[in-house]
DNA sequence: CAGAATCCTGGTGGATACTG
DNA sequence: CAGTATCCACCAGGATTCTG
């Protein structure tokens, strides 16, 4: 495709969404289903304070859902919205290029 | 690392090859053919410090090439390698995201 | 024209400690 | 458990200047 891109703007935003370490990091973590806080932090290894940051950037993107439990301890779930799930597409798209090029 | 899906590590990879501002502009920019690299700095509006560095990196990831003519005024050219061109697809699942949710 | 060198700033992210 | 607060280091990246 020569040009006729007329969005290049679009990708760039995409990426300003999705497109950090730790951004692709949760976001495919929580492909496998939803976690919480802590769990995050374990499979992820990143700071509670990078995780949270992150979190809440991802859920202001309407990427990721926050549901809280509000119990003795209190527990948070963290999952793809719908928004989120629909990234699979694009992930799957990497991985095959990845498969073939890296 | 974490389970389900086979590769997330191979995301991060990519991700890390041509997942950030710069390197996805240029990319971009650079599907539209060869340029040279004043004319990438006057379109993708990226200092010359910026610009040359991105260009290594993406030239050391083989998703550019780079072609010297050495006459009076030196020329370079930049274009897409294979590897770069591949990107195609991703890019596409991108923007067709974009399109939905943006 | 194509860059490299220098200087400087803001943001990202780690480590740690603390709170509800 | 799920964060927030503080401090601090590193590096991306802009502006500018200089060179082959």
């Amino acid at each position: 495709m020569s040009d006729g891109i007329s969005g290049p703007c679009q990708i760039i935003e995409s990426f300003e969404l999705i497109g950090s370490k730790w951004r692709l990091i949760i976001l495919n973590d929580l492909h496998g289903g939803e976690k919480r806080f802590n769990e995050l932090k374990r499979s992820t290894d990143a700071s509670s304070r990078t995780l949270s940051r992150i979190l809440k950037e991802l859920e202001e993107s309407g990427l990721v859902n926050k549901e809280v439990i509000e119990d003795s301890p209190i527990a948070t779930y963290y999952s793809l919205t719908e928004k989120g799930e629909s990234l699979c597409p694009v992930f799957e798209e990497i991985e095959a290029w990845a498969d073939e090029w890296l």
